[in-house]
DNA sequence: TTCCGACAGTGGGGTCGCAAT
DNA sequence: ATTGCGACCCCACTATCGGAA
């Protein structure tokens, strides 16, 4: 019989989900962590901070309804589960979504109430026990008795907290020590913050040069070469070597063949200038005839940090000497237009620059700043252009979790004068206030109109709502042909009536 | 005592591959 | 052929805790 069982980690989790503080959310994780057995630490630390040692499993929402009843005893050990969600994972192939289902509902059976509803949030994504990879890194440095440093040093050169944590707890801090840039494997990458202008990023970086970059809307790629080999990471780390064959060309025309960069691809039109974020997309996503979409969409790659050039690791390095080693490595044309100042005015005239050929803003980026993969941390910050619109909100959702028994997400239209009617363009629940939350729900049930049913609320069109967004998409989901791009309130408009609201023919203008 | 960095939560549009219909 | 689902590309914003100032 194991110490640590499945229920042991649903009891775990109940009680850090209703303990607000997080010290004390780290002391329940790490009280837990510390009774686990060697061999199924990895999987503990994976369940409590919601991931899964197989990361995937083709289980989602939809697959955890009408799900079987409990048994009243709990005796599902970590290994059997483990076991059990592998073998969903294997399944493929016709008759394979039958299978899983069988799988999943063998495991269902097999564990009490509690367990299985620590297996529908686990498997569902949503954790909501206010602890994930943050609170789980701290958990994990308490449990080993390592300096969290250590700890999220050694997630950096992973990038996978499971096999971390196991590593900790088992071999201590000598074994998080023994983590290393490895080249053909990913690392967790550097995250920006944002800014609402240039002037806030200068402000943001403490004054001293800034380097500022030119942000290209593209995906994020981390490239690995050793020799003739060439591997290409995302930024959730999955690999998409097979579906970049320009990217891997093009580092292997480079004369350093030990590598390890971080950068941009994005498809350019023939002009130079970018194609939207969709193309970009469906290209990197596509993984049949890629040899003939690099006839028709080809990619471009464009540099923006070295990690290891010819044997030295860079991570450690300030950002000046790091790209002082891209340049070195690699020919300008592949590297991503890069102003060194310390003058804003200057600044402003390069955003100015970068917006005017088409691209979506600047990254600031502080010269002394180290790399540090997987936090955002205040080393870079991003700007770009924000565009509002006074809309109308044509309907509203009810709200999940902290949001339960609110009106949350917002459907929101724009004027069309020929039928005056409106015509929607994506949804929103960015913004909102606890406060304006009570407000406009109290406020929609007035309003309500229309046929409602257990998820959405339909409205009068009364409410004139001020929204900020990054763009206007073209849309195959919404009737006028166009989505909104990162929609968010800014604030309700009382002295606007719908009349007043913007019309479909200014947001096809931002189109173009 | 106040301020602020880091984290978790709450969801957005679009596209792909795959299995089922 | 079309539809539903899972996964993953891009992501903004607010509330909260607890250490920094």
């Amino acid at each position: 019989m194991r110490t640590v069982l499945l229920i042991d980690l649903a009891r775990t989790s109940s009680a850090v989900a209703a303990d607000p503080a997080r010290l004390a959310k780290i002391r329940h994780l790490a009280e837990l962590l510390s009774r686990v057995e060697p061999d199924e630490a990895e999987i503990a630390v994976a369940y409590l901070s919601g991931e899964l040692p197989q990361r995937q499993i083709g289980v989602g929402w939809r697959s955890l309804q009408d799900l079987p009843e409990p048994r009243q005893i709990a005796t599902a050990s970590l290994t059997e589960v483990d076991a059990l969600l592998s073998s969903i994972k294997a399944q493929s192939g016709p008759g394979s979504q039958a299978a899983r289902k069988d799988l999943l509902e063998r495991l269902f059976r097999s564990v009490t109430a509690q367990e299985q509803a620590f297996l529908l949030r686990l498997l569902g994504g949503e954790m909501r026990q206010g602890a994930l990879n943050g609170v789980m890194i701290e958990a994990v440095a308490k449990a080993a008795a390592t300096p969290a440093a250590e700890v999220r040093r050694a997630l950096t050169l992973r990038g996978w907290l499971p096999a971390v944590g196991a590593a900790a707890l088992t071999g201590g801090v000598e074994a998080l020590r023994s983590f290393r840039l490895e080249v053909g494997r990913p690392v967790a990458p550097m995250l920006a913050q944002s800014a609402p202008n240039v002037a806030a990023a200068f402000e943001k970086l403490g004054g001293g040069p800034v380097a500022l970059e030119w942000k290209l809307d593209g995906v994020r790629v981390q490239a690995h070469r050793s020799g003739d080999e060439v591997k290409v990471f995302t930024r959730t780390l999955d690999e998409i070597t097979a579906q970049v064959p320009e990217l891997v060309e093009a580092v292997l025309g480079l004369s350093a063949e030990d590598l390890v960069l971080d950068g941009e691809v994005i498809a350019l039109r023939p002009d130079g200038r970018p194609e939207p974020f969709q193309v970009t997309a469906s290209r990197v996503a596509s993984k049949i005839e890629t040899e003939r979409l690099r006839g028709t969409t080809p990619l471009s790659v464009f540099f923006f940090d070295a990690l290891r050039v010819n044997g030295e690791d860079l991570l450690d390095l300030p950002d000046g000497e790091r790209h002082a080693a891209l340049e070195r490595a690699v020919p300008a044309g592949l590297i991503t237009p890069r102003l060194v100042t310390s003058d804003p005015e200057e600044g402003m005239a390069f955003f100015t620059e970068v917006l005017r050929q088409g691209h979506e803003g600047l990254v600031a980026k502080s010269p002394a700043t180290p790399y540090a993969a997987g936090r955002r941390g205040a080393g870079w910050v991003k700007v770009k252009p924000r565009h509002t619109l006074d809309l109308v909100v044509l309907a509203a959702e009810w709200g999940h979790g902290r949001r339960q028994g609110k009106l949350s997400n917002l459907h929101l239209g724009a004027r069309d004068p020929e039928s005056g009617e409106f015509v929607m363009l994506g949804k929103t629940f960015k913004g909102l206030t606890d406060e304006l939350l009570a407000w406009q729900t109290e406020r929609f049930l007035a309003i309500a109109d229309g046929p409602s049913d257990e998820w959405m609320v339909r409205l009068r069109p009364e409410m004139v709502v001020e929204i900020a967004f990054d763009g206007v998409q073209r849309s195959p989901r919404y009737p006028g042909g166009m989505a909104l791009r990162f929609a968010r309130v800014l604030r309700y408009r009382p002295d606007k009536s719908p009349e007043d609201a913007d019309t479909v023919d200014s947001v096809r203008q931002l189109l173009l």
